[in-house]
This record gives C-alpha cells, structure tokens and sequence, in this order.
DNA sequence: CGAGGATACTTTACGTCATAAGGAGATGTC
DNA sequence: GACATCTCCTTATGACGTAAAGTATCCTCG
C-alpha cells in the first residue's frame, strides 16, 4: 500500500519548517510546554524507522513521548504536516554541499550516494509524499547542493533543470525499490534470495509461457549475477552512470566527462 | 498523505493477475456471481479516477456496483490486492510493443512519452506502492516493450540494467511531481500558476535569505520561463534527452545517438 | 496576594476505515 | 427433495484522525 500525504494544506506545513528556531517566550501565561515540535518530529522519526510507516500513528508517536495523541496538537496541526516536518528532517541528515568542487562527476555520484544512503536509512520516507515538493529548507539545501556539484559542467538552463530533475528521481526511484524488496524480505522472515525465488517459481507455474511472452526480459534476468541485494545496488550504479554520461554529453565546462 | 500499498502478501496477487481469464465454471453449486474480479478492478479505476485515492474505500468501490463492501471479498482478498491489479489494468492501456525499430531514440522516447501520459490520466497509481515490482504481466510487457525499443542500441546487460532502472524511474517521479502540481492546484481550485506564485510569496516572506542560502536555485528558477505546466513538460523532455545521451554514450550498435 | 486568562494536556466522542464472523437465500448435484 | 456450496448481507471489532470540552497549571495584572 501507500500512504498519501500532504493533502492537506501545504501553505501550514511552511510555517514549521521555516519557522524561526525558538520564540524568546516572553509575556507567555500557561504551563510550560513539555514538548517541542522537534521533539514530536524527532519520535515520528523513531517510530517509522522502528515500526514502519503503517505503524505511525498519532497515539503512536504521542505513547513515545509519554503523552496521549491529543497532546501533539497543541505543536503540530495535524498528521499530514507532521509528515512533512518529518521528512524534511531527515534530508536534513545529509552532509552541506561543498564550496566549489572540479571534477562534478565525482561530485555528483557522492551526492547521489549520499541521498541514496539516506532514503534506505528511513525507508518510510519513500512511501509518504511521492512527489509534491514540500519545500523545506533541507529539501532545498539538497538540490543546491546538486546545483553546486554539478556547476563546473556548465549547463544550459534548460538541460540543468532536466539532469536535476532526472537524478533526483533516480535516486529516489531506486532507493524505492531497494527498500521495498529489503522490506518484503523482512516481512516475511525470508532471505532477500529466497523471496526471489519462491516469486520466481510461482509467476513461472502460473505463466509457463514466459519465455515467449517476454524474451528480452528473459535474457536480462539470466545474465543476473548474484544476489538481489547485489542487483539492487548495482542497477543504481550502472543506472547513476548512463544518467552522467548524458550528462557529460550537454556539458560545457571543464570535467571528467566533456572533451 | 500517503496511502500505503502491497504490505499484505504480495504472492496472493500473482495468481489475480495472472489468472485464467475464466474458469468454465463447472460443477459448481451456488447463485451465479453478479460481479466478476474484472468489474471490480473497473469499478476501482472508476473511483480512484473520479474522486481520487483517498476517496477509494471498499464501500465506494461496491458502492459503484450496487453492493456492500464485503461482497467484493468474494473475489478479490482485499484492498491491497485490489490496488495490484488496479495497478496493472492501468498499465494494460499502454500500446504494444513494436516488432522491432531501427531508431531506438525515437522509439524510447515514444514508449516514455506513452507511460507518462498514462500516469497522468490515472494520477492515483502515483500513489500506490511506489516500488515494489508487482510483476504483472501488463507492467511485464511494458518493461518488455521498453528493452524491444532499446534492442538496437546493443547496450551490456549491466548498462542496460540501468538504463532501464532510469528510465523507468524517471517517467514515474516526474509524472508524480506533474501530477502532484496539478492536483494541488485543482483541490484549491486556483490556477497551477497562482498556486505557485502564493507558495513563492509565502516562502520569501518566511525565509528573507532565500536568495543568498541558496543561489543556485534561485539563478535557475528565475530563468523559468512560462506556467508550472509548460515547466513539467519541459523538465521532463530535457531530463528525458539527458538520460538518451547517457544511453546512446554506451550504444555499441547503429542509432541516431551512435557514431 | 489573589483573580483572570491563557496554555498544556486529558478524556470522551464521532465518523470512517478494513475486514472478521455469521447468517440468509439462491443454485447446483445427488 | 435433501444437502452442499456459493454469493451477498448484516453486524461487530478495533484502529484511525481529530473535534469538543474539560482540568490543571502557570503567568500577569490589579
């Protein structure tokens, strides 16, 4: 299944994730706040990557913190935002662009490595949001770091916004896929291998005719080598590198790819 | 939001998706079946289309052919699987493979350009199960169709690999961020513009450094030009022209994009 | 110092969801 | 005509997000 995410009204979410660090809180009257958005933001966090993201619920994240579900909605207005806060959080793990950098295909495949790292880190993440850009600031921070990594191969505009848009949603596509064959592995308290397989007899016991049906498929996936897990990781790699070759082709600059 | 998709056993699909299309019903006691797993994968595709993902409920779903929800776990073992096969019905709109092509440029672009306007006829399979392979047999035969259209560029199998991975990849992601924009628009009911010039606005009112954290960004969004829409459109012919470049600099065979 | 109001958090409640359980009526085989 | 089988319904369960209203805590102002 998926989970939707953000339906909601986008423009509350910005609010939080821009907001100002902390108010001084001064000529406040009530009791203390026990809790903070960060800290609402960080149990979701622990809860998905503990329990995966069915298990994330409000009362979930509120037993996390010693509260009950209500409490979260004194900091947060609703799940959908809290999604968004949380995803953003965790983009904010990645490292700062660099300064300046020559070689942009090194720098590129470190960034795309980096992001990658990152979704199968929280592979939750790849299940909410599929695409409406939340506009975080880590979010944000990611693509200029593209941008920085990919600038000494001087782009035209035009062809710069398709290689980002291309290289962010091979990463993240991957790491998808990657996360999901992992996670029905785990699920089922089977080797990544031996899920294969057993899926494999099966679509060949209901579709005998296979082979005929799907020669070229057929062929690729007998030239596969070892495991999945293997597979997965290099299908990113080769993927990252036909995705910089087209790269390189546009490039003006001085790099690793141009002429 | 997000809707979660396929965590159930994924095996219990296979045998939906592949099945017979119709068993001679012999020997069988009972009242006929009103309904059939074909009407209700229909009946689904009617909803998601109409009222969108979180609208798609099984009482909706029976609703739409005069039953409860319950009778369609007659046929189908539930939501999950569904999805599945709403998932691959979707894709059994796409056109045949061709027999072969001698300009695999132009027929990847034809194949990429066809499962884009697909997943933006039914923007709710954006949402579904992002990744895992269901392996049905239309999302077989587009893959299918996809290593045909590539066959002429006589890539390796571990670049070919990738080169799908990409591809694939990158149509989903951008159709989803095309998608996304226009439903965004459409459930404020305000134009794909104005939608984006107040998010601007709103964003440049919470975060005045804008332009100086992240200047790259900011360089290439003035140099947009036209509507969202226009933007999506063009973020998805550059990035696809970028990824054929990559593809063609691994081409050993004759091509347009070969030497 | 005491009243008033704002704030954090709780309890309770509502409507919706997927789906388990059990039953009613129809339809076929013997 | 008895019985098994199959479709479809009603009902029920437990989970969900969150609205509404209550309670306890704390600050500020008189």
């Amino acid at each position: 299944m998926t989970v939707y995410a953000g339906q909601g009204d986008a423009h509350r979410s910005l609010a939080l994730l821009w907001g100002r660090p902390a108010e001084p809180r001064t000529g406040r009257s009530g009791p203390k706040p026990g809790l903070s958005v960060d800290a609402i933001v960080s149990a979701g966090i622990a809860v998905a990557d503990a329990e995966g993201m069915p298990a994330l619920s409000m009362r979930a994240v509120g037993e996390q913190l010693g509260r009950t579900a209500m409490a979260l909605y004194t900091y947060v207005p609703g799940k959908a935002e809290l999604l968004d806060l949380m995803h953003d959080r965790v983009l904010a793990e990645l490292p700062a662009a660099p300064a300046a950098f020559d070689d942009w295909r090194a720098a590129v495949t470190a960034w795309a490595e980096e992001l990658y790292a990152c979704y199968l880190r929280h592979p939750w993440v790849l299940q909410v949001s599929q695409a409406r850009p939340v506009l975080g600031p880590a979010e944000l921070a990611a693509m200029e770091h593209l941008l920085t990594a990919l600038q000494p191969a001087a782009l035209a505009p035009g062809r710069l916004r398709g290689a980002v848009a291309a290289l962010w949603q091979f990463v993240r596509g991957t790491a998808a896929t990657t996360a999901d064959a992992r996670g029905a592995a785990a699920a089922t308290g089977v080797t990544d291998e031996d899920w294969w397989t057993t899926r494999s007899a099966r679509l060949a016991e209901l579709a005998p005719d296979f082979p005929r049906r799907f020669p070229l498929l057929t062929a690729l996936q007998s030239a596969a080598g070892g495991s999945p897990e293997d597979n997965s990781a290099d299908a990113f790699r080769t993927g990252l590198a036909v995705l910089l070759d087209g790269v390189a082709a546009g490039a003006q600059g001085l790099g690793t790819g141009g002429p």
